[in-house]
RNA sequence: GGGCGCGUAGCUCAGUGGUAGAGCACUACGUUGACAUCGUAGGGGUCACUGGUUCGAACCCAGUCGCGCCCA
């Protein structure tokens, strides 16, 4: 065995030998009748690289996943990637400019797109690769694209049967544009961004000589005392771009400064256009001045008056959103425009911004500038301002399929897991709006519609199907393609073969549990929820994990564009897999973000250092599984106490994973190999390995083997790597880690709680001993006299059944019993009695005075405490008997330590 | 504006009513036959603040301050 374990050239290694034999399929180690096992993996964008999110997204489902395969469940891990609509079609375009080749719009679509399926064949699988990197155990047979022949058919089906149930429709209405990819995007695709921007005050005359008086200064009462007149109203906007399509004024209803003139019109500056003053409760009388243009084409919130109050909606600007204006004839409406404002056709938004803001300011139109950040929305993808358009787009009716969803929660057949989460997918759900799933790109599903010269649609699977219905018609098929979410709203049902009847649909669907992170609860998880119910009825998961993100250090998220990323397979690269996904299940807390610190991980490469090398000493000392070794009848307590408390971890873990609750999992098991196994089992064990009955020394060799296996075994989900690569080293058996059977230990069966609580003392009165002698500053090679002063007869047995331990772990010689301590020695009060080291001329008596005496003024803290509480009369009525009882027997043990302690001073003095 | 969460050791974080914990970092000692990526011992906390409930509060309730996120 090697002296060091090498995670670089160990993981690929066992990670090949487990793909090449098969370990990881569908079915592999199932027992027979035993139930199915599905997760779902969120699939990874194929443009994607493996960032800190997937490593522990992948962790934990990967976990889950080894675990049921070893306990014998028929396993499905499901793995695939996502098209990404217009991340894919960026990287693509990004790389054609790059190279200096024609650009996508010279290419045309079926060129292009062969360049994208290029691109995905070379390098849209690395990030499998990089999942294989952390150990992820899919069935990569299985592996399923969005694009693929056979799902992308099903997605067209669920098109069409949506469409045929009149649950998707086409039509006009403003969507979010992005100017840069010249698409629509979901509302979910759009970020809230601050911006410190100005707030422009234009005056927009009022049309036909008219003129009112407006309020300039108030009394207490609020009440206006003074007016001026005015032959303008003031509007407010963040966008003078867009007023160029302005078509009306709107106020509030009751707002009595402008009452009068709802109804009449202001003349649009910079067109001309008469447009109407309308009232809208939309109009806040406290902002501003309480008036606000109202441009129906390029707002939503003007879009939504725009209907309520009849105004035309006029639209001034392209796909890329410039200027448009020439030839735009709902514009020009026959009015007679100014060149000046005519010649800002064609220009940039922003260009046009400001040369609007010179005209009106020329035309003494600029009422005033403030300065204030307000949120403008952004393209998740371009990181340039959304646009407000007005287009034709397709919509799924959100509305008319989302009970089931909101029921399958509500009544407890889906479970999401922390519950609080439950809320934001109940809000979401409840106010759910229609679903835009067209967008205007070319990678991507394309829209199963096609169109006759006269406009009438035929939705259909095929080309060939569509003439049909048309009888012959020549036809053209929409250009959009499907949000790609609508696509992966599918992927439980679509990987396993629907619309087929499949056995593996029929043997995994429903999934049992789906681990995504909360940032696509509404993006992926309702949605799928939704569809999976629509389509089959089904609930698609049991269970629902959202775990945190994985942020950075100062609690944001990691992104590029923020260049705070850290890279996981750097991670890998530096402390080896096992030792990044112990970090992130160590710090898998439900409902809590994790900021990673590379300290830790180290720390935890560490620990796999330290079962290597417990390893080791098992190799060294020929440990091996003896198939007649018996781990409940045991003859020595020292091995008996290590199989109780092996038998105590495996059932706290399987509690652990059983609630998610991924961190206590790993901490029980961190906590029990290092704690129990390598710091006192292992010790305990060379004394036992000296031993001259060989009945003992066998015995041991067999426990050691035992729970080492035990320990690796249920290391192995989280930690798969070395623990397959110990087993091999250590245990000859027909069968591999991966596939070995999940121990059913429980601590009744297994343990002894008599023997646990001898072997608690035993390690207390070494760790007593060996304080004392730190404190003293005894040499370590001082081997020192042990005395007993008083102990109960039962604590007596239990230091001479396990004296060989004391005396070699906390060095000294064998104890003799000694009623009156000499002068030179320590006394040392234990649980149960006084026993006493004698140090000779070694002792420091000052030392020794400092330690009587801070120990005795601790104990003496305590005491009060406890005084107090027990002199609380309502404690004592009050509090449950057993918690009295404890504390009055704490009370009486410390009591009798601070008198021991006391004794041990006055002997210094004498 | 609405909602969710967080504030515990120098740092990163567990802990949900009964004696404050882990990892890293720190201090002292140690080349004892698995392991110096280690061992042994140790220092270090007004559990953000204020009030309340309770025999008892880091934990439950209310408020305050600070921070983060989601939604509008």
């Amino acid at each position: 065995m090697k002296p060091k374990y090498e995670p670089s050239e160990v993981e690929p290694r066992i990670y090949s030998m487990w793909e090449s034999s098969g370990a990881f399929k569908a079915g592999a180690n199932a027992k027979d009748g035993q139930d199915s096992f599905c997760i779902m993996i969120p699939p990874p964008n194929v443009t994607g690289a493996l960032h800190m999110g997937h490593a522990f997204n992948n962790t934990l489902q990967d976990i889950l996943i080894r675990w049921h395969r070893m306990k014998g469940y028929d396993v499905l891990w499901q793995p695939g990637q996502d098209h990404a609509g217009i991340a894919t079609q960026m990287v693509v375009e990004r790389q054609l400019a790059e190279a200096g080749l024609p650009s996508r719009s010279q290419l045309g679509r079926d060129k292009f797109l062969e360049k994208v399926w290029d691109w995905k064949e070379q390098s849209g699988g690395e990030i499998i690769n990089q999942l294989k990197r952390i150990g992820a155990s899919c069935d990569w047979s299985r592996n399923r694209f969005t694009m693929d022949k056979g799902f992308h058919d099903a997605v067209l089906r669920v098109f069409i049967e949506l469409y045929n149930k009149k649950l998707i429709y086409k039509g006009k209405r403003l969507v979010n544009w992005d100017p840069h990819f010249e698409t629509a995007i979901s509302d979910l695709e759009v970020e809230q961004v601050e911006v410190n921007g100005n707030m422009w005050y234009f005056r927009y005359p009022l049309a036909d000589g008219e003129s009112f008086d407006y309020p300039v200064a108030f009394d207490a009462n609020g009440d206006p005392v003074r007016f001026e007149k005015r032959d303008y109203l003031v509007v407010a906007t963040t966008r003078p771009e867009t007023m160029l399509g302005d078509t009306g004024v709107a106020v509030h209803p009751e707002d009595a400064r402008y009452t009068h003139l709802i109804g009449k019109y202001v003349v649009l500056p910079l067109v001309g256009r008469k447009i109407r003053i309308v009232a809208d409760s939309y109009a806040d009388p406290t902002k501003g001045s309480g008036a606000v243009k109202i441009t129906p084409a390029h707002d939503f919130n003007d879009w939504e008056v725009g209907k309520r109050t009849e105004l035309p909606a006029i639209n001034v600007m392209t796909s890329r959103a410039q200027m448009y204006l020439k030839e735009n004839t709902d514009f020009l409406s026959n009015l007679d425009i100014p060149e000046s404002t005519l010649e800002l056709d064609g220009l940039d938004r922003f260009e046009a911004r400001k040369r609007i803001v010179a005209q009106m300011t020329e035309k003494g139109l600029l009422d005033e500038v403030k300065t204030e950040s307000h949120t403008v929305p952004h393209g998740d993808r371009s990181n340039i301002p959304i646009e407000p358009y007005l287009t034709d787009q397709w919509f799924i009716d959100t509305k008319k399929i989302v009970g089931p969803a909101i029921e399958a929660v509500r009544t407890g057949q889906t479970r999401i897991h922390p519950k609080q989460y439950e809320k934001i997918y109940f809000n979401w759900l409840e106010n759910i709006e229609p679903w835009c799933i067209s967008r205007q790109l070319w990678w991507g599903h394309q829209i199963p519609i096609w169109y006759d010269d006269e406009g009438n649609r035929y939705c259909a699977l095929t080309e060939d199907e569509a003439r049909q219905m048309a009888n012959g018609k020549s036809l053209t098929r929409d250009p959009d393609v499907l949000d790609t979410w609508f696509s992966s709203g599918i992927w439980p049902i679509g990987t396993l073969g629907w619309p087929d009847e499949t056995p593996e649909l029929e043997r995994y669907f429903p999934t049992n549990v789906l681990v995504t992170g909360f940032d696509i609860i509404f993006f992926w998880v309702a949605r799928m929820m939704m569809m999976q119910l629509a389509l089959v009825n089904d609930i698609p998961f049991a269970d629902i994990y959202v775990h945190a993100l994985v942020r950075d250090k100062f609690g944001k998220k990691m992104s590029k564009s923020l260049g705070n990323v850290i890279d996981p397979i750097e991670l890998v690269e530096k402390y080896g897999a096992d030792s990044v996904r112990f970090t992130l299940t160590s710090m898998a807390v439900m409902g809590r973000d994790l900021k990673l610190s590379e300290g830790r991980v180290g720390g935890y490469r560490n620990f796999c250092t330290k079962i290597w090398n417990a390893g080791r000493f098992l190799h060294l000392n020929d440990c091996r599984i003896d198939p007649q070794f018996d781990p409940r009848n045991t003859k020595h307590g020292i091995n008996s106490w290590i199989i109780g408390e092996t038998a105590k971890t495996q059932e706290k873990f399987d509690t652990a994973l059983e609630n998610y609750r991924f961190n206590d999992a790993a901490n029980t098991l961190y906590a029990f190999i290092w704690g129990k196994l390598c710091d006192w089992y292992l010790e305990f064990s060379k004394i036992l390995l000296d031993s001259e009955e060989p009945e003992i020394v066998a015995e041991t060799k067999s426990t050691l083997a035992w729970v080492f296996q035990q320990s690796i075994v249920l290391l192995h989900p989280i930690m798969p790597f070395e623990t397959e690569e110990l087993w091999g080293e250590l245990f000859t058996t027909d069968k591999r880690l991966i596939h070995a059977d999940w121990p059913q230990l429980s601590f009744n069966d297994f343990g002894n709680s008599e023997v646990t609580s001898e072997l608690e003392w035993v390690i207390s009165i070494i760790e007593n001993i060996r304080s004392v002698r730190s404190q003293l500053r005894v040499p370590p090679k001082v081997i020192t006299p042990l005395s007993i002063i008083s102990l109960s007869n039962s604590k007596i047995a239990i230091l001479e059944k396990y004296q060989n331990m004391i005396m070699r772990l906390a060095r000294t010689n064998t104890p003799v019993f000694q009623q009156n301590p000499e002068s030179e020695s320590i006394t040392i009060t234990v649980d149960g009695g006084e026993i006493s080291l004698s140090l000779g001329e070694v002792i420091d008596l000052s030392l020794e005075m400092k330690r009587l005496v801070e120990s005795k003024e601790s104990l003496a803290k305590e005491i009060s405490k406890l005084k107090a509480r027990l002199g609380n009369e309502g404690f004592v009525a009050k509090a449950p008997s057993e918690v009295v009882e404890e504390t009055r027997e704490n009370l009486q043990n410390l009591e009798t330590k601070i008198q021991s302690i006391t004794d041990a001073v006055d002997r210094i003095h004498v």
